[in-house]
DNA sequence: GTGAAAGCGCTAACAC
DNA sequence: GTGTTAGCGCTTTCAC
């Protein structure tokens, strides 16, 4: 309902709208004494123009929108931040929308974004089996990057973390520290970004020398509470050493779970997990992460995307890998001798 | 870029725009079997409206706008998901801007958003002094629900907790923990939020017969990292026995401090804050927390914001205080005689 | 119950 | 350097 418009703010400076339009836009083919006169008088009446009138006409909106699984999740959370400071040095708007890991809900705000609502799509992929031949036409009308949660099987452009290196790495850090029976939750496993985990973990037992026992993996449940039960019995019967946990949500229980089976982390049982809990330092015992550039993710696929938008990006099946970062705390110290 | 449009639709029908329109919005005018063909073809067309014309010729955009200090935050990304939420089921778009704590930010978005992007606001205010005039201007023009973060001094809709009982609460609980130097880490101050725990604090001290030392109150710095600093000295100079902080960001620097000067927290220093951080129990020691219902927020500030919009909303300056939770844990528990 | 036509506010092609 | 005009795709009178 902005009162004033381009009519009135032409007709206030005996100008025409079309004139009005292009020294707002700052057009070479205007006078700098205009453009002044016009941004003035636009100051004055505050006015702010129809951003629907122009993304109609434009067909652009200015606008890009961000699907994830959760905002309240460390992870996400920070990569959103990462995007929303982008999408503001640039002056557009940032739609969120959350899938709770909900394909079907997922699919629907993937089909509304095809009105043009939106230049571009960030998302990180709802761990079901995806329709890859869905997203891949929808992807054919709107420009998609694909961050962290990703599906090597779909074309597009991606950004993960060295997922695979990082398990890897983690597993031998276990091994490292005196585990001999690692113990893996595994979720994201429709993904590639849990497969790549799960890989790292496997690869990392066989590399070292130790068996692979598909006991020792727990795929987990998409209730959370039921995950406390599951992590708690899983512990109680195979007594796994140590523990790789793929995602931040099975590593908390873990912490309950030993608390009430009276084992002790890290002497029992050592933990470290893909986590961005900013304060893993004062859990108790403080908890060994794998901690992904959640923000620098963030900012990365908004600036890819952006460059879309700007055809200066020749890539359209790139993936771009950040590095995470392994930190040693507690939860993985080696026994000492006492 | 949808390529199909109303006009191809109607075309392929044998039916006028009009008509189709009408048919799509459900219309009474028009005759089942009518509607049913429009929506089967439309269907199989993959037709999506163009939200910008629909919402060109409506003036109403079907968008709100939440605008937060951070993203990544414990309290703001709950409350962003009870707003998505509640967005969703009316299926509203949700644009996110976050202001950094920064006022010309905020102003910036919010006179952006006066354009008719979005059919109404729902903010938490960024700790510097607010422009009371200015931001009920743009009140008068697109509905606004604040939350949270309120001022009383702006007239408006406002969602809050029991600021003052919980801080009063808080340091009660502290007392009868055997607490007789209490000192309070100051943040929000600017605002009614924060202004309403200062009294709390206060009053409790005053009515349990503590000496309000005005030494006992840290002011926060905008900065994090100096915060580390301040509240390390602030410890070490003043020895508090207890410490009530107003927000989460501000509790954690706590624990490394007392690590760093080798004060136990509880048996030396007892803490306590305002927080949403989901694990609060799994710290070491565990925190006692002021657990505010963020989600809950979230939801009760948008669907106000719906019935703002649907006219059934009839107290333009009512405030809605919804209860916040006292968690009491290890890090404010009493001295043990041993 | 359906169609014709105008117009939301802006921008771009075309004039001059 | 500025004005005229048409039209983006939809909705809503107003006709019939």
């Amino acid at each position: 309902m902005g009162e004033v418009n381009i009519k009135k703010l032409a007709c206030e400076l005996n100008l025409s709208a079309a004139t009005v339009s292009r020294a707002l836009r700052d057009s070479h083919e205007i006078s700098t004494e205009t453009k002044i006169r016009v941004l003035e008088m636009a100051k004055r009446l505050n006015y702010e123009p129809n951003p629907f009138a122009s993304s109609l006409r434009r067909q652009k909106s200015k606008t890009i929108a961000v699907i994830v699984p959760e905002i309240a999740n460390n992870f996400f959370s920070l990569a959103i931040n990462g995007i929303e400071e982008v999408a503001r040095e640039r002056d557009y708007h940032v739609l969120i929308y959350q899938t709770h890991e909900n394909r079907e809900i997922e699919t629907s705000f993937l089909n509304r974004l095809l009105s043009g609502r939106v230049d571009g799509i960030l998302i990180s992929l709802a761990c079901e089996d995806v329709d890859k031949e869905h997203i891949e036409k929808i992807s054919d009308q709107v420009p998609i990057v694909f961050f962290d949660r990703v599906d090597d099987d779909i074309e597009g452009v991606k950004i993960t973390t060295d997922d695979y290196e990082s398990a890897y790495n983690a597993v031998q850090h276990l091994i490292e520290n005196g585990c001999k029976k690692i113990g893996y939750l595994l979720a994201l496993n429709s993904l590639s970004t849990g497969k790549k985990r799960l890989k790292g973990y496997l690869d990392a037992l066989k590399d070292k020398g130790l068996p692979d026992d598909k006991q020792l993996i727990l795929k987990s449940s998409a209730n959370n509470d039921e995950n406390h039960t599951l992590i708690k019995n899983f512990i109680a019967e195979h007594r796994p050493d140590g523990i790789l946990s793929s995602i931040e949500e099975l590593a908390m229980p873990c912490y309950y779970a030993c608390n009430e089976l009276g084992l002790n982390i890290p002497n029992d049982l050592k933990l470290i997990s893909f986590s961005n809990l900013a304060h893993a330092q004062l859990l108790n015992p403080s908890l060994t992460t794998i901690n992904q550039p959640a923000f620098e993710i963030g900012v990365e696929a908004a600036g890819i995307l952006f460059k879309i938008f700007n055809k200066r990006w020749y890539e359209p099946n790139e993936t771009i890998i950040l590095k995470s970062n392994l930190i040693k705390r507690e939860s993985t110290r080696g026994f000492t001798i006492i």
